[in-house]
DNA sequence: CTGGATCCTGGGCGATACTG
DNA sequence: CAGTATCGCCCAGGATCCAG
């Protein structure tokens, strides 16, 4: 089913950038034009196989401008688009919206823990 | 492996907030308390199977309150919590977001579909 | 250096049926 | 009314190997 041509639209955003790693790799282009290995090594713990996957599709959808230099050995540069640039700005409000409230869901988890041991 | 007593708070957070369902609650929850079967009337293609966990696991980070009364039938309502109250407005900045340039992502997958199909 | 192809596993999620 | 139990599908994501 669901052959909605308008889907909703932080639902259709979420699936692209709710994943593991598309908000890493939007973070570290934020301030700068990064390469590939350059990219693999400041997250570090992503696989090259997801890193490739995650550019592809934020640059299928906008975000990223992938620029392919004709050397050798090749090069290839990432960039953020305009569209790119503008998600920094609700994106930073999560990131600190998360840096200033994660002890406390942490200790409410803990709680939720604590809570249901008592059985 | 990943024995961090501190994992990365923006990961951590869009792990529980990044699924299909959470943010879609809490938009339901933001102006008023509802019940269980409100909620799944209001989201409505949501199976009572997910709602039920959704609900528990934003309760057990402290985004949603849960509170029953002792009534046959029984009732059940959910309420934001202070911490949820205080995701609205990150949570906000980015519904704007998905709904000011959701076209512009439409818009760039179609190029990119469109560029592929040149084969 | 920058990827693609292939294989595999965990878990998110839905469907359905059952319960206090 | 407000859930839980069970089953099974699908696919994000890792590991590994191959290629231009």
């Amino acid at each position: 089913m669901e052959m909605q041509d308008q889907p909703c639209p932080i639902r259709d955003v979420l699936d692209r950038i709710g994943d593991q790693w598309s908000l890493l790799i939007l973070q570290a282009l934020a301030q700068r034009t990064l390469r590939f290995n350059q990219l693999s090594r400041e997250i570090d713990d992503i696989s090259r196989q997801m890193l490739s996957r995650t550019l592809k599709r934020l640059e299928t959808d906008g975000f990223v401008r992938r620029t392919l230099f004709a050397e050798v050995p090749p090069r290839v540069e990432y960039t953020l688009t305009e569209l790119g640039r503008s998600f920094l700005s609700p994106m930073q409000a999560l990131v600190e919206w998360a840096d200033t409230h994660h002890a406390q869901i942490r200790q409410s988890r803990r709680q939720a823990r604590d809570i249901a041991s008592d059985s």
